[in-house]
RNA sequence: GGGAUUAUAGCUCAGUUGGCUAGAGCGCCACGUUGACAUCGUGGAGGUCAUAGGUUCGAGCCCUACUAAUCCCACCA
C-alpha cells in the first residue's frame, strides 16, 4: 500500500495523447494481460474474433474490440482468472487478391512466379502487414493476452486444420465429388452459399420457342440467362399439366445447336409460373442441376472457370479425360460452342439473342428486376457451375449443433438470433470448402497417376497409399478461410494437443460478434466445438449491431464515408473513442457513429478528470479515515446512489447490457457526484469543522475510486492515470483493483429522501431566481415554513442552500408566521418558502408564475386522486405503491394549500 | 414467399420483470467566468411514445391488426 500516489500534477484539462501509450506499454511490460491458470477457480475467457491479418482497424473491428475488452476487464476485477486470446486470420481470398495486385502492378501474374514464388510473397505480405491490426488494437486498448497471440496458418493452427480435416475424411464426413457449386469467375474460385450474396440487378425474361420434333409446335419458355441454352439437355413440364400431356415422352430440337433433348416430367416446373414449361441446364443451375440429377440427364459444360464459352481445345481435353476413365463420378461433358467458343458469356448473351431472333426462336424480351447471386468479396456474378470440389457433410455436424442451442448449452444474447441460427441451421446444405487458390492450408490429398486412388494423410505423402507408387500429386486447391476460423476456440489453445491451456479455458464463456458473421463464423464453430471437443464452444454468444455512419448508411470503402478509428482516437483519446461506440448502443441494434457523439465522449473524460483533479486537490496526503457515525446527510446519501450504481453497473454486464451500463455511469459521475456532492462537499472542506473535513475527504476518495473502477472497463486510460494518485488507495493499479462491491451498511434509503427533498428545494429556488432575472452574484434571503418534520433537516443544510441556490441566511418561519417585506414564494415537498426580493417582484408575472404551478399540481392531484380512488388499483396494486401515492398525494395537497395561500397574499 | 428489427423531443438514441409527472446527449433560448472543469455551470422551451383496437386497477412497454423503413433467408424457368 503507498502513502500516496504519484506526485500530484494534474493539468487543468485531460490530454489523452501524453498517456495512452505509455499506460499501455506499461501494462504490457508488466504483463498485466497475461491470464494465469488457477486450478479450482472458474475462469473467463473470450476468443477475439480474428481480423484479417493484411487488414485494417474499422470502426466494427474498434466496436467489437471495445465490447470485449470492457467485458474482459470487468470480469478479471471481478478476480476471474481472465484470458482474452486474440490473433489473426489469413484471409485466403481476400490477401490473395491483394497479393495477385501488387504482382500486377509488376507485371507479373500468379502463373508466372509460380506456388513456391506466390507463397513467399503471400508470407512477405503478411509479415509487413500483420503487426498492423494488432499495434492498432493495442492503440485502442485491448487487454488481450498478447503472449498468446495465434494466427490461423500458423504451425498449430495447421496442424488442427489438418486433424479435423482427416478425422471428417475418415468418419466419411468429407468427400470429395462433382456438385453444382458457386463460382466466382473473377476469384477463379468456388465459394460457398454463404458467401454468395443476392443484389437486385435490372436484366430480361427472354421468351424462346422451342420446336417439339414429333408435333412440330413451338414451345414456348422463358429464360433470364439465354447463353445457357447451348447446355439445355431437357425441357420440363409439370405432369399435372394438361396443357402438355400429349407431350409427355417427346423431344425437342435445340434451335442453334439441333441437339434432339427430351421432355420430361418433373414437379420443379410450375404450372403457373410462365408458360410451365421450363428448360433444363444441369450444369448451370441449382435447380436444374437436381432435376437433372432425377432424370439421369446428360450434364453438359459450356462456360470455362474464367467465365468464357467453351471451345474445342476445353472439348478435347475433357474427352480425353472421360477416355482415359479418369472423369470423376459426376463430372461434365463439355461442349465446343463454335461460333461462340472464347466469347465472354455476356458477350455470347447478345449473340445468342441475336441469332435466336433471326432463326425466329425469340418470341418477346420483358424487363425484369430480379436477384442475382454475387460473390461476397468481389461482387461478380457467381456462375453456378458443375466442378468437382472438396464437401463437408452437414446433416451429421448440424444436428448436435442445433441440439446444443435448443437445450441452451448455448445462449445467444439478445435471443432472437437463436431463431436466425436455428432456421439456417436446419436448412443447410453441405458445405463446399475447396478453393482454388493458393493462400490457406492445402487440402491434405494425394492423387496417384497410376491407380487413381485418393489418399488423405495427416503427414506429407509420396507413395500412394492404394498401390505404393511414387506417382502422387496434392490437391492443388486450400481449403475455406472459415474451415480453420471454424476450430478457433480449440485450436488456438493447443488442440489436438492436450495441453494445459485447453483443459483450463475450453469451453470459453462468452463469443462477442457482430450479426452479419453468424452463418460464416458462429454457427461453424459451434458444429466443430462438439464435433471435436465434445462440447460446444462457448457458453454465451453476444451478437452487437454494425457501426454506421451519420446518416445511417453502412460504412464502406466504396461509399468513401468510412471513418478511421485511429484517427478518432489521435483527435479524441482512445477512451473517448471507446466510450462513444458503448453508450447508448442497444443489444443486437445497430449504431450510428457521429461526431457529436464522440466530443461527449471525450467531455466525459475530462469530467472525470477535473473531478478526480478537485479531489485530489482537497485530500491532504495521508489516508483520511471515515466515521461511519459521523456522516451527514449528503454523505449517506452520496454513499446509498454509489452502492446503487455499483448494483446497476454490475447487473447490467451480467446481462450484456453494455449501453445501460455506461448510461448508468455517466449519470451518476456527473449528475450526482459532480452537480451535487462535489459541489455540497466544499462547504465542509473549506471549513473549520477538521473531522466533518476528513470525513468528507474520505467519502470523496472512497466514491471517486469506486467510481473509477465502474468505469475503467470502459475508459482505461484515463481511469488509470486517475487512479494512479489516489493517495491510501489498496490496490496499484486501477486495471487489476477489486471490481467494487455495494456496501449495505451504507445504505441510508430514508437519508436519501430528506436530500433528494433538499435538492429539490434547491431546483425550486434556482428556477425561481432565474424566472426572476436575479443577478447571479445577488445572495438573497431564504424563509422556509416546512413542512412537518423537515425543519431540522433543512436547518442542517444551509451550507447547502447558501452554496448551490445562492442563498444567504435560512431562517424558518412558524405555522402561521408571514413573511416580511415583499418576497416571491413557491412551494416544495419539504415546505414552502419565500424569498425577499424587493423591487424586482412583479406582480403579475408572480400571479402568473404561481397558478401555472397551481394548475400543475391540481393535475397531479387529479391523478393521484384518480388512482388511489379506483377500487381496482387499491386491491391489486403493491402495498409499497398504494403507501407511496397516497404519500404523494398528502404532499401535493398540502402544496396545494400553501401555493393557494401565496396567491391570495398576493392579490391583497 | 418466410423471418427479424426499427418507429419516443429539431437530430441521435436510452427507457431492464407493465407502476411514467416519459429521460439523456447534441442543437435551440436566457443567464453566468462563485478557487475541479467554458471539453463548464444554472434555468427554460420542445413529446397525443407511428396508427387503430384489445388485455389490465394501470400500457411507451403485453396482445391483435395496420402503415412505413431497414435487414436476413429462400425463390424467381
Amino acid at each position: 500500500m503507498s502513502e500516496s500516489g504519484k506526485e500530484f500534477s494534474m493539468a487543468k484539462a485531460y490530454d489523452p495523447a501524453s498517456i495512452e501509450q505509455e499506460t499501455y506499454r506499461r501494462w504490457e511490460s508488466a504483463g498485466a494481460f497475461t491470464a494465469h491458470r488457477r486450478e479450482g477457480k472458474k475462469p473467463f475467457t473470450i476468443v477475439m474474433p480474428p481480423p484479417n491479418v493484411t487488414g485494417q482497424l474499422h470502426m466494427g473491428h474498434a466496436m467489437d474490440c471495445v465490447l470485449q475488452d470492457s467485458l474482459v476487464r470487468f470480469h478479471r476485477m471481478k478476480g476471474d482468472p481472465t484470458l482474452w486470446l486474440p490473433g489473426t486470420d489469413h484471409a485466403s481470398i481476400a490477401t490473395e487478391v491483394k497479393v495477385v495486385d501488387q504482382m500486377r502492378e509488376e507485371g507479373l501474374t500468379k502463373e508466372d512466379v509460380g506456388r513456391e514464388g506466390f507463397l513467399k510473397r503471400a508470407w512477405a505480405w503478411k509479415e509487413e502487414y500483420g503487426g498492423r491490426i494488432t499495434r492498432q488494437l493495442r492503440r485502442l486498448g485491448a487487454s488481450c493476452d498478447w503472449s498468446r497471440e495465434r494466427f490461423t496458418m500458423d504451425e498449430g493452427c495447421s496442424a488442427a486444420v489438418r486433424e479435423v480435416f482427416c478425422r471428417l475424411y475418415e468418419k466419411k464426413q468429407i468427400y470429395r465429388g462433382a456438385r453444382l457449386v458457386n463460382w466466382c469467375t473473377c476469384c477463379g474460385t468456388s465459394i460457398s452459399d454463404a458467401e454468395v450474396e443476392y443484389t437486385e440487378q435490372k436484366g430480361h425474361f427472354w421468351h424462346l420457342l422451342y420446336p417439339v420434333k414429333e408435333t412440330g409446335e413451338m414451345l414456348e419458355l422463358a429464360t433470364t440467362r439465354p447463353e445457357t441454352m447451348l447446355g439445355d439437355t431437357a425441357v420440363a413440364v409439370n405432369p399435372e399439366d394438361e396443357r402438355y400431356a400429349h407431350l409427355h415422352g417427346c423431344h425437342v430440337i435445340l434451335p442453334l445447336v439441333g441437339r434432339e433433348i427430351p421432355i420430361v416430367c418433373d414437379e420443379h416446373a410450375d404450372k403457373s409460373k410462365g408458360t410451365g414449361v421450363v428448360k433444363i441446364t444441369p450444369a448451370h443451375d441449382p435447380n436444374d442441376y437436381e432435376v437433372g440429377q432425377r432424370h439421369n440427364l446428360e450434364v453438359i459444360r459450356v462456360f470455362t472457370y474464367d467465365g468464357h464459352m467453351t471451345g474445342a481445345e476445353e472439348k478435347a481435353e475433357n474427352d480425353a479425360l472421360f477416355a482415359s476413365g479418369k472423369a470423376a463420378v459426376g463430372e461434365a461433358r463439355v461442349m465446343d460452342t463454335g461460333k461462340y467458343a472464347h466469347l465472354t458469356t455476356e458477350a455470347c448473351r447478345r449473340e445468342i439473342v441475336k441469332d435466336l431472333e433471326a432463326g425466329g426462336y425469340l418470341k418477346a424480351v420483358e424487363d425484369l428486376s430480379h436477384e442475382v447471386g454475387t460473390c461476397y468479396r468481389c461482387h461478380t456474378n457467381i456462375e453456378p457451375m458443375i466442378s468437382i470440389q472438396w464437401f463437408v457433410r452437414m446433416a451429421p455436424l448440424a444436428e448436435p449443433a442445433i441440439e446444443a442451442v435448443r437445450r441452451g448449452e448455448t445462449r445467444f444474447v439478445p435471443e432472437r438470433f437463436t431463431k436466425t441460427y436455428l432456421n439456417w441451421m436446419e436448412n443447410i446444405r453441405d458445405w463446399c470448402i475447396s478453393r482454388h487458390l493458393w493462400w490457406g492450408h492445402r487440402i491434405p490429398a494425394w492423387y496417384c497417376a497410376d491407380c487413381g486412388a485418393t489418399t488423405v494423410s495427416r503427414e506429407d505423402v509420396c507413395t500412394c497409399g492404394q498401390c505404393g507408387s511414387k506417382n502422387v500429386t496434392q490437391d492443388e486447391d486450400v481449403l475455406d478461410t472459415w474451415f480453420s476460423s471454424a476450430l478457433w476456440p480449440f485450436s488456438t489453445l493447443g488442440w489436438p494437443e492436450e495441453t494445459e491451456d485447453l483443459k483450463y479455458f475450453y469451453p470459453t464463456n462468452t463469443l462477442v460478434t457482430g450479426y452479419d458473421i453468424i452463418f460464416f463464423w458462429v454457427a461453424r464453430m459451434i458444429f466443430s466445438g462438439i464435433e471435436q471437443m465434445g462440447k460446444p464452444p462457448f457458453d454465451t454468444v453476444v451478437i452487437h449491431g454494425l457501426v454506421r455512419d451519420a446518416l445511417g448508411r453502412k460504412m464502406s470503402k466504396s461509399l468513401g464515408n468510412g471513418i478511421d478509428p485511429l484517427e478518432v482516437i489521435k483527435q479524441y483519446g482512445a477512451d473517448a473513442l471507446r466510450f462513444s461506440l458503448v453508450l447508448g448502443i442497444s443489444p443486437g441494434n445497430d449504431t450510428r457513429f457521429s461526431k457529436e457523439k464522440v466530443e461527449m465522449a471525450r467531455n466525459f473524460a475530462n469530467k472525470i478528470w477535473n473531478a478526480s483533479r478537485f479531489v485530489l486537490m482537497n485530500v491532504d496526503k495521508r489516508e483520511p479515515q471515515m466515521d461511519r457515525n459521523a456522516l451527514r446527510l449528503e454523505d449517506r446519501w452520496i454513499l446509498t446512489r454509489y452502492n446503487e450504481a455499483v448494483r446497476q453497473v454490475t447487473e447490467n454486464f451480467d446481462k450484456a447490457d453494455y449501453g445501460l451500463a455506461a448510461q448508468k455511469i455517466y449519470d451518476f459521475a456527473w449528475s450526482e457526484f459532480c452537480d451535487w456532492y462535489i459541489e455540497m462537499s466544499k462547504s465542509a472542506l473549506l471549513g473549520e469543522d477538521a473531522k466533518r473535513r476528513e470525513n468528507t475527504q474520505a467519502v470523496l476518495l472512497t466514491v471517486l475510486s469506486g467510481l473509477l473502477k465502474l468505469l475503467h472497463p470502459f475508459m482505461p486510460f484515463v481511469t488509470e492515470e486517475v487512479y494512479s494518485y489516489l493517495p491510501g488507495k489498496q490496490e496499484e493499479s486501477c486495471m487489476l483493483s477489486a471490481w467494487p462491491k455495494a456496501e449495505a451498511a451504507l445504505d441510508f434509503p430514508e437519508d436519501c429522501a430528506r436530500m433528494e427533498g433538499v435538492m429539490e428545494m434547491v431546483r425550486a429556488i434556482r428556477n425561481l431566481r432565474a424566472g426572476m432575472n436575479v443577478q447571479a452574484g445577488h445572495r438573497a434571503r431564504l424563509m422556509v415554513r416546512p413542512s412537518s418534520g423537515w425543519g431540522e433537516v433543512l436547518t442542517a443544510q444551509e451550507a447547502t442552500f447558501q452554496r448551490l441556490a445562492a442563498v444567504s441566511t435560512l431562517s424558518l418561519l412558524g405555522e402561521e408566521e408571514k413573511p416580511e417585506g415583499k418576497t416571491v414564494s413557491a412551494v416544495s415537498g419539504a415546505g414552502e418558502f419565500f424569498i425577499p426580493l424587493g423591487e424586482l417582484v412583479d406582480l403579475e408575472a408572480e400571479k402568473k408564475r404561481l397558478s401555472k404551478e397551481k394548475e400543475r399540481l391540481e393535475g397531479e392531484i387529479r391523478r393521484g386522486e384518480g388512482k388511489l380512488g379506483n377500487p381496482g388499483f387499491l386491491g391489486k396494486a403493491p402495498a409499497q405503491l398504494v403507501e407511496s401515492e397516497k404519500a404523494k398525494l398528502e404532499t401535493n395537497r398540502q402544496m396545494l394549500t400553501a401555493l393557494e395561500k401565496q396567491i391570495a397574499d398576493l392579490c391583497q
